[in-house]
DNA sequence: AAATATTATGACATCGATGTCAGCTAGTGT
DNA sequence: ACACTAGCTGACATCGATGTCATAATATTT
């Protein structure tokens, strides 16, 4: 059986005849402390087996020692775990918020928990184009702040994927194998900021290779949407060669569907993914695509917010990662 | 600009001409409070803004209203969102943790700070054979906890999907469509509670039906495993018509790897996998599969955790949910 | 040895909310 | 008119750790 009643700092002091500042000095470390006094401290410590009570600590320093990881319930993925380990090692630790993006009351409610539980630092992930930076920050009362995949702009404190560069990159390649009939098959793009971004590269790449009637059709970041987008596109009488997929998971519904239809990937059409989704390279027909590593995207937003804690003028910056190009086997030249 | 300074009760009690109490009598919905009071109370706390500092209430109430989520890096999905959704709903928030399961200071450690933190319940996603409920127990003091997919033992408090049910649903599917051959491309059955489980559930299945001399390969929940561990069971010259996949993701490998090595998928083998990723269904050829639903799984546990919060005689016990089994076109009777 | 500097320690107050308990006001009963 | 409730409010202590500041103990200087 363990001791229900939690071991205090007085605890520690009555047991090794000192005073509980004296217990706090050792603690912390600090350097006015004689050896035989630390010794002796430590030992009460080890013998009652005491941890200090952090949300005591919290309410004295006025700061937790944690840090906020906000998301907006937008179906990205969250790297929680890679967050966490990057956390600990700046001896933080994670706190989980979600929110939902629509409600103006519960993004107020959440921060206002945020702020009361007296979180450090925060960081959301938000490719979600119903909030701007100023709104979060109009919430934060001064809280450092990272975004993760959000607007482009050097003067928001974030970590984003090229995203850009991402859908230029394939776009191009598709251009250069050939292809003139390239339709986009987009994310939700009134509501998620990369769905916005890549459309936005996808329509200027074109435009400067003279082409500017490409067609855009709008899913929503799922197999099943791209699955109907190629419906569409067939509907409608669209002519392609080449789809510019807004993730890979839409581009494995829309492979599907042109198999579906009789089309054969990559002879009759070209397809090119983006994320390069775990399952990408091990399909019947490998998907070209654009590697963006989440892990990575979510440790830099730790290590950044980090940075803002410990030196308060660190820049606030944008960080841009650039991500890989993987040519794989569902892109080839058009057919004759 | 805001105020940096934060509103505490005081100010509120100032500003309404109240003592502290009263207000904190207010803020809690005490009966005792004069209706003409509680509305100058109210006005005031509007007035300034006020929330009440949930660290300090923390500490005198000895509970934060925060639950922990403790993973142990074994690449088991983490159904945050579900679980941070539905602790808000029972007035709590979530704290994530992921423990290193080989270390028992990092064990240690994270508990402590657990604690420390005065979390109110844990959820432990576990499907990790180096710890046990016991040992896990020992570290935390009383405080109310769940498992999520862990062993199998009627008197530990958690939460599983079926995993023995589905394999056997899985494995009967093979054999009643008459295959006899048939190998288990398992996971890291050492590590892996659901690892062990489902191999079990093969191999007795098997031996229900007579069979006892099937072939089990061991690899560790990825594609990559599954594509090898195909090469393997050829590379050994194992005869076999069917495979069960411990995942979708080692189905899809092995998949794969059976394509390369010229042998199509159901008519030379038959391929199931579990989990029904949200891939599956979208393939080449769509998976047979057990659908296991971790946001399920993960408000499931909330709730329970929640249940065992309220009232501390919750029955201990095993809730256990059934998986769905969905066939599609990856089984079918083997080559005459 | 006296004066001064340095190091080590503790008493007390504080962070913000709330439990305990006492006191005050108004209302009821006789 | 007096005693007695019931309802409302506030003073004070408390949760556990730590900052402030005073003081005790020791070391250093002259």
């Amino acid at each position: 059986m363990k001791k229900k009643s939690k071991v205090t700092i007085y605890d520690v002091a009555r047991h090794s005849g000192l005073s509980p500042k004296t217990v706090s000095r050792v603690i912390n470390g600090s350097d006015n402390v004689a050896q035989t006094t630390r010794e002796k401290v430590e030992r009460s410590i080890r013998h009652l087996n005491f941890t200090p009570n952090l949300v005591a600590r919290g309410l004295r320093a006025e700061k937790s020692k944690s840090l906020g990881i906000v998301t907006l319930n937008a179906f990205h993925p969250v790297p929680i775990q890679a967050m966490d380990a990057e956390a600990n090692r700046l001896d933080y630790t994670l706190a989980f918020y979600s929110i939902d993006p629509r409600s103006e009351d519960n993004l107020t409610q959440k921060f206002n928990t945020i702020r009361a539980q007296m979180i450090d630092g925060i960081a959301v992930i938000t490719p979600h184009s119903f909030i701007t930076y100023e709104q979060i920050k109009a919430h934060t009362d001064g809280i450092p702040l990272v975004l993760l995949n959000s607007h482009l702009n050097p003067n928001i404190p974030s970590v984003i994927y090229d995203q850009i560069y991402g859908i230029q990159t394939v776009t191009e390649h598709l251009l250069e194998l050939g292809h003139r009939n390239i339709c986009h098959i987009a994310g939700t793009i009134d509501t998620r900021i990369d769905a916005e971004l890549r459309h936005h590269a996808f329509v200027e790449t074109m435009l400067s290779h003279g082409i500017s009637d490409a067609v855009t059709v709008e899913g929503e970041f799922t197999a099943q949407s791209g699955y109907d987008a190629v419906g569409k596109l067939l509907d409608k009488g669209v002519k392609f060669t080449a789809l510019v997929c807004v993730n890979d998971d839409t581009a494995l519904g829309a492979i599907q569907r042109l198999r579906v239809e009789g089309l054969s990937v990559p002879d009759d059409v070209s397809v090119v993914g983006f994320d390069d989704s775990l399952y990408s390279r091990f399909l019947h027909t490998p998907i070209t695509t654009i590697r963006q590593d989440f892990n990575v995207l979510g440790r830099s937003a730790i290590r950044y917010l980090g940075e803002l804690l410990e030196s308060p003028n660190t820049a606030i910056e944008q960080r841009i990662l650039k991500p890989e190009f993987i040519i794989r086997d569902s892109t080839a030249p058009p057919p004759v």
